[in-house]
RNA sequence: GCAGACGUAGCUCAGCUGGAUAGAGCAUCCGCCUUCUAAGCGGACGGUCACAGGUUCGAAUCCUGUCGUCUGCGCCA
């Protein structure tokens, strides 16, 4: 492990010398990796509990947090040291908050600390939605985890490539277009590709309610050998619904563009479903011949019933292939074309069992990168009245979100600003804040709970927020363009009411947290911290006026505490994928 | 039936590789703008951590069982 906390080192080292004269043997990262934050700050700013030395020293923990507190000196680093209970409670000098830390992240050298041992080449696919459907609030937040997820990881430059893989073929397809060519009966919509993809979304719903309503009469049978034809005209590459098809799916695909370029997010590389279809038959018909998969009832698959992992059928009676088909092929070409080594697929949850199912046929058929496949599974997203889906007519088109919550940002905080602030900032910052509520929400929650989308609740933007976050930081720059320059040569040993060393103790925190959550794959871990920090920052405000502070040298400590919880703020929004607005 | 996820305050959720008195937000109530942005700050109220056993010096956290909710389990994606 990698000990890149400084201040943490420190006391790490500190316990080890002090362990030593105790006769105790303890690495320094076991020592490290034992501190922990006490449950108040005024009891000490870090602890190091001594329940793994009393295996070593037979001794109830609280006699050698004693002893070891009696062979500690405080110096430049350590200003108190005592003993509470198992625990050694450590009180920071202020001056290494502002050695160790402060200083550090307002030259930005903090941030940029190596802090993996290990990069391996990783893949991480997200965003897969349909073209023809409608594009809603469920899809964003597959889209917020994998942006942030990429974002935290190439903050500490871990070596990752992004790719997306929508669904552009499929029945979901034939089904829309049949039903704007035999059914839709008035003119299509002028107007952008992307306001054409919108209204594609509800020909797809109005089409499967059609669908469903005939069902069992006597215009089922026609409508399914329609929906065959259209498949072939896709399929063989010709004809009118082809045709169709290229012409519709750009509409969706400049919906998808619109959507990710509000949420800035870029792909790497964008695989197409269209494009693996025919490939992925080819390549399970060799696994076949080599005799890798079995035939069974007329289908081609796998069994895998010895892993508890069922049936996986790989070609269809019919001769098509499946979801699990294309994922096979997928798999390959990422393996093969693009050399990942670690390959992170962000689903929902529901496709569990299908990509057990994918992993255990990519590692039997000799995949050995299989082993470093992982499916990050995250509950969905619903509304009070339960799950979303076309058939209720329960859906809230993510654009609907969007322009929502920029109105409402702009009615109730900005609409003061107007005339003071240009036009275009006052529609930047709506943009940014409403950014910040969307994907905070979708991020804050952890990934195997689901989301329950209250439109009402989302629109309110105070406590634990984005716009929180944002609000923190813009005071700071506006306190910063006030009272600066900043100057890192401040006198940070002047810093001591609490409010101030337990804002400037949590932003020693920063890379832990980062690193946490990328090695976890969580959010949750940084919005958490984040929103302490600002809740620390905001009490610190309040407390601690700057610009009337009781000295010069004071005012600069303080200003540059606060310019240091700006840049790590603003850092860690951006790690989330959201932006920091210079003032709101 | 089998498998997985979840069950913590009225509501929404943190905390979970065992460790100090279980924490936030919302809602409700009480304070704070002549002073650096009130999208803010301080305080009050609110909990048999689903239930029952077990492991341990110590369990919301680990194990087993029960109950409840949700999801998945071969020709959809």
């Amino acid at each position: 492990m990698k000990t890149h906390n400084h201040l943490l080192l420190e006391l790490a080292k500190c316990v080890v010398d002090s362990a030593k004269t105790l006769g105790a043997q303890l690495t320094t990262e076991a020592a490290y990796s034992a501190i922990v934050e006490p449950p108040q700050f005024e009891m000490g700013h870090f602890a190091f509990g001594c329940f793994r030395l009393a295996k070593d020293m037979k001794k109830a923990p609280p006699m050698i947090a004693t002893e070891l507190a009696a062979h500690i000196k405080t110096d430049d680093v350590v200003e108190k040291v005592q003993a509470a209970g198992p625990y050694l409670n450590f009180i920071i000098n202020p001056k290494a908050y502002g050695d160790l830390v402060i200083k550090s992240i307002l030259d930005e050298s903090f941030f940029g600390r190596d802090i993996l041992s290990e990069k391996p080449k990783t893949m991480i696919e997200y965003s897969q939605p349909n073209t023809h459907k409608v594009l809603h609030v469920g899809h964003m937040r597959n889209l917020c985890l994998g942006n942030a997820l990429i974002k935290m990881g190439r903050s500490i430059d871990a070596d990752i490539i992004s790719v997306t893989y929508p669904g552009d073929v499929g029945t979901h397809v034939a089904k829309c277009l049949w039903y704007l060519k035999n059914h839709y009966t008035r003119a299509w919509p002028e107007g952008s590709a992307e306001a054409k993809g919108a209204w594609l979304g509800s020909i797809y719903t109005l089409a499967t309610h059609k669908l469903d309503d005939e069902l069992g009469s006597d215009k089922e049978d026609e409508n399914r050998k329609q929906l065959t034809a259209i498949l072939k005209q896709l399929e063989a590459g010709s004809g009118e619904y082809y045709d169709l098809w290229r012409e519709t799916r750009q509409w969706s695909l400049k919906l998808m563009e619109k959507a990710y370029a509000w949420a800035g997010v870029k792909f790497d590389r964008w695989f197409f479903e269209s494009e693996v279809d025919a490939p992925s038959l080819k390549f399970v018909h060799e696994l076949f011949e080599q005799g890798k998969l079995v035939k069974d009832q007329g289908a081609i698959g796998m069994d895998l019933s010895d892993d508890k992992l069922g049936f996986c059928l790989l070609v269809k009676s019919d001769g098509n292939g499946l979801y699990a088909t294309k994922d096979v092929q997928l798999a390959k070409v990422k393996f093969e074309e693009f050399k990942v080594k670690k390959s992170v697929y962000i689903v929902d949850n529901r496709q569990a069992h299908h990509f057990k199912q994918v992993f255990k046929v990519l590692e039997k058929i000799g995949f050995e990168q299989a082993k470093d496949c992982f499916h990050l599974a995250y509950d969905v997203v619903e509304l009070p009245d339960g799950a979303m889906s076309s058939r209720k007519g329960n859906i809230v088109p993510l654009m609907d979100l969007v322009e929502q919550m920029e109105a409402r940002i702009t009615t109730d905080y900005l609409e003061k600003y107007r005339g003071q602030w240009s036009d275009d900032e006052i529609k930047e910052t709506a943009h940014a804040v409403a950014g910040g509520a969307i994907i905070y929400g979708m991020v804050r929650v952890d990934n195997n709970r689901k989301i329950v989308f209250d439109m009402d609740e989302w629109l309110k933007l105070d406590g634990e927020t984005g716009p929180y976050l944002q609000y923190a930081n813009a005071r700071i720059r506006s306190l910063v363009e006030k009272l600066g320059p900043v100057s890192s040569a401040a006198n940070f040993e002047c810093l001591k009411n609490n409010s101030e060393l337990a804002l400037a103790s949590k932003l020693s925190r920063y890379n832990d947290v980062i690193e946490k959550g990328w090695s976890d794959l969580k959010t949750i871990g940084l919005c958490s911290y984040l929103y302490e920090l600002a809740k620390l920052f905001n009490s610190f405000y309040v407390e601690c006026p700057i610009a009337k502070a009781d000295s010069e040298e004071l005012k600069q400590a303080r200003l540059a505490l606060a310019a240091a919880t700006g840049k790590t703020l603003e850092r860690g929004l951006n790690a989330l994928g959201i932006s920091a607005p210079a003032r709101m």
